[in-house]
DNA sequence: AAACAGGTTGAAACCGATTTCAGGTGGAGG
DNA sequence: CCTCCACCTGAAATCGGTTTCAACCTGTTT
């Protein structure tokens, strides 16, 4: 690899001319411009990156963690946000923690020591800030609140309309006696969805019913046997999320239920493959792709020195599919 | 950020030697040992890998490129490399190029310029190596190979063996007329899962019939159609992946055919959603995480100057689950 | 013709690590 | 007691960029 002393050398001017010339930094007289351009082209010059970050102090590159790539949800958000940083020239270095507070310290350690410009983070582990050492490097938390680290921005979901809009759209369905999967209640999504299911309940003088459940595939199955054998006439579910969604569809079906006919599905998220799963899924859609952007966007802008907002809250919407049926009688 | 001159500084000790104490490269007085653990504690220090890294021309950094990071089978690898790279040390730059050669380029410039140890490269970029710059980062090539690149290693699944077997199974099933929804030719995975279900087909004397399908969902949905209406008397299908399948079946499924009943369908990939489909699906287990685990190994064996095996083909195997119906009297 | 403003330029310092190399110390051996 | 060797140690060079700062050149003003 040549370096910038080289090409200096053979363009016979100074390697700070030819930084000049490179970043457009300051006036170079038109003659050595094009000299330095004609060794710059012949030799195939690239600045190293590592020497550039290490006097800017800024390395282009966005840490992204999240607790699981493979979970659909955070996949989708993954490629927004790496979509978005690519078009800002920025790049991005992904940890998938799997839950292990462990690797997302250790992560985020790495980010600092690398002069990360931002920090997008999305996970489970409650207590991470008290762990954490002094970190330089601005945090974006999406999804999902942490208790005592200083974000410089907060973005998510209305997942308390969410849970409002599920719990009504089942009942406009014709449920009478609708159970809730309720997510872990130590986030606020599994909280606010909660909340919303509550409050129509308790609107519409429903009888409130619910198990916990974890966001997982795995656990919607286990969650879903419990749920039939005791909540046994039970002819609405909302499940936290489309992939426990997706479980409870399976349980049912192996349990000979027909869905929607005696027990209707609700989803939550709007992945991808709650469309492409058979029967597609009602669910509620979270804006999946604009949050991941604007993520990114606001690292991109903290770093420009630009002012941006603190909290965001995102507009869900219900999409009809074929896991409800709405009765034409209202 | 406390810098080692300031530790060195605060411990009464050179630079050198505070470098010496952190990476144990040389033997060192315990007692000024110990008072460089102690300031070491005190200031929280931690090195600056950037500048490590523009010293040691290695950022212990790997570069992962992958055409789409929603598909399943992608995600899965990816995860599976991050694992493997998080416990050798080594962080993940995420590139997913949604088939953009340009987007590729730039990404194996950036990491060339960042002193990355080495790029694990699954593109569907073909003429990719023509284009390249001169590049110092050693490529593992995973899935797909390319031709023109010198990669220090090619890894992929045996997929001619899986195509033989998908077809065969279908066989065994009792289909009599199969169709193979063959992937991308191009890539030697589509050729070779071909030549499976080409060469079983003459042992066996069966008819050949085929449409050409890229590896997506949507190119699944039209290829189906198309299928069905071209061969209306098929009983069992072939499909290029997981995703095609997935599919074919939403087609069969809204035309009103039964699966396995009327057609039986065959995967290709084993993505964790052919088994939480409804039906599961019968597919050809690649074994992704230990394919991914491998690539990781390499660039890291590499970069420890160990010696390298340059060609990796991984058995593969089937799994018989709801799409298609071994008939008990073979 | 001298003074001054404005624009280019390169030497050198800097970012924060690692490593080389030469000098200093202390103990063993003659 | 002197020599030699082994072992620590720190000054300085290095990695490859960027930026500061002072020097220089040109052209204009008085």
């Amino acid at each position: 690899m040549v370096s910038i002393r080289e090409v200096a050398k053979r363009a016979g001017v100074s390697p700070a001319t030819v930084s000049r010339v490179i970043n457009g930094t300051a006036n170079v007289d038109p003659i050595k411009r094009e000299q330095v351009l004609v060794v710059v082209d012949e030799t195939g010059y690239k600045p190293n990156e590592l020497a550039r970050a290490l006097f800017k102090k800024s390395s282009k590159i966005i840490g992204v963690i999240v607790p699981n790539i493979e979970n659909a949800f955070f996949g989708e958000l993954a490629r927004a946000i790496e979509e978005e940083a690519y078009q800002n020239n920025y790049r991005i270095l992904l940890c998938n923690s799997q839950n292990n507070t462990e690797k997302e310290l250790l992560n985020i350690q790495t980010l600092n020591q690398l002069n990360a410009d931002g920090i997008i983070i999305m996970t489970n582990s409650e207590n991470l800030a008290s762990q954490m050492g002094p970190c330089q490097v601005p945090f974006v938390i999406l999804d999902r609140k942490i208790e005592g680290l200083d974000e410089i921005a907060f973005i998510e979901a209305d997942h308390y309309k969410g849970g409002r809009m599920a719990t009504e759209h089942l009942l406009q369905c014709g449920c009478k006696n609708i159970v809730c999967m309720r997510g872990p209640q130590k986030f606020s999504s599994g909280q606010q969805r909660f909340l919303g299911y509550l409050d129509i309940c308790k609107e519409y003088g429903l009888k409130v019913q619910w198990l916990d459940c974890d966001y997982d595939y795995e656990e919607g199955l286990r969650v879903a046997e419990e749920l039939l054998s005791e909540f046994p006439d039970v002819d609405g579910i909302l499940a936290c999320n489309d992939m426990v969604a997706i479980a409870a569809y399976k349980v049912l079906l192996s349990k000979g239920f027909h869905v929607p006919e005696d027990i209707q599905l609700m989803g939550f998220d709007n992945i991808r493959f709650s469309k492409l799963f058979a029967p597609e899924f009602s669910t509620i859609i979270q804006p999946i792709k604009e949050m991941g952007t604007l993520a990114t966007q606001v690292i991109v802008q903290y770093a420009n020195g630009e002012p941006i907002q603190k909290e965001n809250l995102f507009d869900v919407s219900l999409v009809e599919r074929q896991t409800t049926r709405h009765t034409k009688e209202k």
